[in-house]
DNA sequence: CTCTCTGCAAATCGTTTGCAGGGTT
DNA sequence: AACCCTGCAAACGATTTGCAGAGAG
């Protein structure tokens, strides 16, 4: 959180990136969609359609309707790539290529940066030929929570 | 499907091993979790609550809802596994721990059995500690799919 | 016999959609 | 000015739930 490592913060970096993408697709560089960017730029992990929707209003008032809208257009641009946690659709920025942990217990998620796993992607992209990853998800359970109760 | 590989189908060990943790955990083993179970057993893959009902409907009447419960009892059992597929969940039963491919285009999966990726399981474990891993899905894009086009 | 489980039907709620006006390029 | 995008409100559809009766142990 010290952010000042470059000129230029880390969302507004990433913000910029998926403006880019976005602008370079032929779409619009509207006032809701920005909202929504700005939001997913700035959040470090998944949010819910709602959760965006909630932290966009901060910034501006903007219809629910109007935030799904922009997360469909972005999932189909590849802007950002949605997971689900919890029984509910999340949707995370898609800026740099990463796998996740997901706990089937709390639903806490996280992002292990390239490197973590050794090379996770390379060892996918060797052994099943053609098949080309865009993300990896492992579910389980984190080292804070108890096993599950056998009800 | 030459299915003379042992004594017992695989399907109905399969199905056992099921309605063995079941009662285990103390529920009781009734028709329309039998024909839940008997569905899932002989399904190679995964399937949604409305595909599981279907298909359960074929030997004997159920009702949704009664799907519905048996397979959120099943999944807190950990009987089944879910996996959202093209935006709808789908379940499949856990008896052997694999991974999975789902393909974001054509929403194809396939399951791979273990070793497959090498140790992918043992090097999850090796480098999250404390993170006890149950299922790795890899999403991407399959081979026989086209590339998605910039619309 | 007791307590769980099921069927039924209505309620829920996240998400989608049609349409007319507004904003971006 | 042309066309895309948004707000609004209604529609949608998968899943959940309350309740009374049926069935498993």
């Amino acid at each position: 959180m010290s952010s000042r490592e470059s000129s230029r913060p880390v969302h507004v970096r990433r913000h910029s990136w998926a403006l880019t993408r976005m602008r370079g697709a032929g779409h619009r560089n509207t006032r809701p969609r920005a909202l929504v960017l700005g939001v997913l730029a700035r959040a470090d992990g998944h949010l819910t359609a709602e959760a965006v929707h909630q932290r966009a209003t901060a910034s501006g008032s903007l219809n629910p309707s109007t935030v799904y809208r922009a997360l469909a257009l972005f999932e189909r641009l590849q802007i950002v790539h949605t997971l689900v946690i919890g029984g509910r659709v999340t949707y995370g920025l898609a800026d740099h290529p990463h796998a996740h942990t997901v706990c089937d217990t709390c639903a806490r998620v996280t992002a292990l940066p390239e490197g973590e796993l050794g090379d996770l992607a390379g060892l996918v992209r060797r052994n099943l030929v053609g098949f080309v990853p865009a993300g990896i998800i492992i579910r389980g359970r984190c080292a804070t929570c108890p096993p599950p109760r056998h009800a």
